[in-house]
DNA sequence: TGACGGTATGAAACCGGTTTCAATACATCA
DNA sequence: TGATGTATTGAAACCGGTTTCATACCGTCA
C-alpha cells in the first residue's frame, strides 16, 4: 500500500483529490481555503481523509496566481556575513513565520549589479513586501518597485524614497557613548567608521559624533575610515597623545573588529593605552582584553518592527512614511575603565 | 508621460504587452522565453521597445506553474545565528545566483515544530531543491519530500535518508588537531562539544577523538558537553592536572565561545594554564589572549558543493548518493604554543 | 400543494504565463 | 503553374489553484 505511494512521482494536485473524493475542484478548494463551514460535515470528513491519504499539499504558487498573494517577503541584505544583518534577519524571520509568511533572502555582496539583479528577481517572484538593507545605489529601480510593493528600509535612509524606515537612534547612541567616555575621563576621541559611501547610518553617526563633541568643552575629536591604512592612522592618533586620555569610538561591528585587530597587531596593550567603545554588540566582546564596552542594538526588535511596518502597509494602511528609531543599550566593560 | 507610468497601479502582464505591441501572447512568451531566433527581427525589436516602455517583468510564479520550474532553492538552517551556517549559506547563495536560482532560507531555531512547518512551506512553494542543515528530527517528513525534491544534507547525516552529503572530513580534522596538540607537548586532552543530540557531525567528531587518542600512547582524554554546568566541568578537568600538559579541543564555534567564556570568567589566564584548539574558524580568534589555534572549514566551498550536488540531480543525474568531504585547514596561533 | 429561503455543491471562467498545433505568407523548385 | 518547404505567428489548451454564478435539494410556511 505504501509502495503505491512510493511510486507516485508526480505531485498530487487538487484535481486528483477531487477525483478520488468524488467531488469538484471547487469543493476541495473550499476545504483547503478554510471555508469549511460551507461544507457538509460528511464532505469535510471525507476530504480530510483523502487529503491525508494522498499526502496532498496545495501548490502555493498556483494559489498566489489567482489570489494575488504569495505569502512571501523579500529581504535584500548588503552583506550576509555581517552579524548585524543576520541578527536583524533573524528578527524578520521570526515575525514572518508568526504571520504565515516565508522569507526570501538575497545577498548583494555590496555589489550594485547584484542588487539590481536581485531586485528584479524578487519582483518576479511576486514577493508581497520588501525589506531593504543595502547601499541603495539603484534608487531608480527601488523607486519603481516601491510603487508596486510595500517596502521598508533598515538602517538606511534614501531621501529619494518615501518609505518606512527602521533603525537606531544614532544621535542618542552617540550621545550615550560620549557621555560615558567623558565621564570616564577620556578627552581625545577618535571615531572609526567604514567608508561612508553614502550609507546614511554611517553618515549620521559620524555627524552626530562631530556635533556632540563640539558641544562639549575640552574634548578633541577626529574621524578615521577603515582602509588598508587603518593601522597607520591609529598609530598617528596614538602618537599625538597630548590632549588627555585617548579613546576610540567604533561606528559598527566591522570597524570594531578592524580596530581591535590593528591595535592587537601593533602590540598595543588592549586597552591600557587607549579606551574603546563600540557601536553594535558582538558575542566575543567580553573576551578580548578586559572586555569591550558596547552599545547594543536591539537587532531582534528592529527586524520585527521592519516586518510589522510591511504588514501594516499590506493591510492597506497608507499613512505617511514612518521612521522608527530604537535606543541602544550601553554595556560597560573594561575597555572604558575609569581614567580618574 | 512618466506620470502615466506612475499611475499604473497594477502590474503589467503579458496580455497587456501583447495588446500594446499588437501581437499574441504566444509571441511575447517566445520573446521572453529566449526563443528569439524564432521571431522576425522587426517583431523582436518592437517587443523589446514595448517591454522596456511598459516596464514589463514576467511573473516567475506563473511561468513556474506550466513549466514546472520555479528557479527556487530552499535551505533549511537549524540556527541562523551560527556563523558556520551563515558562511555555508553564503556559498550556497553565490552558487545559486550564478545559475539563476534564488534562495529561500528558513531558520528552524532548533525547533522540531518549526522544522516541520518550514518543510511544508518549502514544498508548497515548489522549490526545486532542498539544502538541509538541521537536526532532522522529522526523518518521516524528509523521507516524503526526498521522493519529490532533490535534497542534500550539509554537515549532517541521516542514515534513513539516501541523499547526497556534504561536510567536513571529521576524522581527518580530529587527527590534525591531535597531531598538533601532541607535537606541542600536550598529553591530557578534553574535548568539549555541544550536546550530541543525534547530530551526526558532533558524534563523528567525538568518536574520532576517542578513537584517535586511543591509538596514541601516553595520552589521556575526556569529553564534556556544553551545559550550564560547563564551568564546573572545566574546573574539575583543570584540577586533575597530574597527567601532563592540558589542552581543550572544542568541536565547533559555539563550544569554543562557551569554553573561552568559562575560562575567562573563572579568571584562568588564557592560555597559560591550558591549551586550546578549535574546530571552525571565527574572525575574533586572533584577538583573544595570544590567539586561538583553529581548524578552519572551507565553508564557502561546502556551500557551493551543496548547490552543485543539487544541480546535478536537477539535471537528471541519478547515481548513488555521494558523500563529499572537505579537509580542514590548521591555523596555528598562541593558544597551542609549545610545551616543551 | 406551491412559493420561498437557506445550504451544499458543481461548472466554468480566470490568474499569467507556456506550449502545441494549425495557419498564413513567401520563396523555391520541378 | 502548382507543389513543397520554411519562417512567423496566432488560437486555444493547459498548469493548479480560486472565485463567481447557477443549480439542486431540503425544510418551512401560507
Amino acid at each position: 500500500m505504501t509502495d503505491m505511494l512510493a511510486n507516485t512521482r508526480e505531485r498530487v494536485t487538487i484535481s486528483e483529490v477531487a477525483r478520488v473524493a468524488g467531488v469538484s475542484k471547487a469543493t476541495v478548494s473550499r476545504y483547503i481555503g478554510g471555508d469549511r463551514q460551507l461544507l457538509a460535515e460528511a464532505t469535510a470528513k471525507r476530504l480530510a481523509e483523502v487529503i491525508e491519504r494522498l499526502g496532498y499539499r496545495p501548490n502555493q504558487m498556483a494559489r498566489g496566481l489567482k489570489r494575488g498573494q504569495t505569502r512571501l517577503i523579500g529581504m535584500l541584505v548588503a552583506d550576509i556575513l555581517n552579524p548585524y544583518s543576520v541578527a536583524v534577519m533573524h528578527g524578520v524571520e521570526t515575525a514572518c513565520r508568526q504571520h504565515g509568511y516565508s522569507l526570501v533572502v538575497c545577498n548583494t555582496n555590496r555589489d550594485d549589479e547584484q542588487e539590481r539583479h536581485h531586485l528584479v528577481a524578487l519582483q518576479s517572484y511576486n514577493v508581497e513586501g520588501l525589506i531593504v538593507n543595502t547601499l541603495g545605489h539603484h534608487p531608480g529601480e527601488l523607486l519603481n518597485l516601491q510603487r508596486e510593493i510595500p517596502m521598508v528600509l533598515v538602517d538606511r535612509q534614501l531621501p529619494e524614497l518615501k518609505v518606512d524606515l527602521v533603525g537606531l537612534d544614532n544621535a542618542d547612541a552617540v550621545e550615550q557613548a560620549l557621555d560615558h567616555l567623558q565621564a570616564q575621563g577620556y578627552r581625545d576621541i577618535l571615531a572609526v567608521t567604514e567608508p561612508l559611501d553614502g550609507t546614511s547610518s554611517r553618515v549620521e553617526r559620524v555627524q552626530a559624533f562631530g556635533a556632540s563633541i563640539s558641544r562639549r568643552s575640552g574634548m578633541r575629536h577626529q574621524v578615521l575610515e577603515v582602509t588598508p591604512g587603518l593601522g597607520a592612522g591609529l598609530a598617528s592618533f596614538l602618537a599625538a597623545s597630548g590632549h588627555g586620555p585617548q579613546a576610540i569610538f567604533t561606528c559598527n561591528g566591522v570597524a570594531t573588529l578592524a580596530v581591535t585587530r590593528a591595535l592587537h597587531d601593533s602590540g598595543c596593550s588592549l586597552f591600557e593605552d587607549v579606551g574603546l567603545i563600540a557601536l553594535d554588540e558582538l558575542d566575543w566582546y567580553p573576551l578580548v582584553g578586559s572586555g569591550i564596552t558596547a552599545l547594543a542594538q536591539p537587532t531582534e526588535r528592529i527586524g520585527v518592527a521592519a516586518f510589522n511596518c510591511l504588514l501594516d502597509r499590506l493591510r492597506g494602511e497608507s499613512a505617511a512614511p514612518r521612521r522608527i528609531d530604537f535606543k541602544a543599550d550601553l554595556i560597560i566593560r573594561g575597555s572604558t575603565h575609569s581614567r580618574e
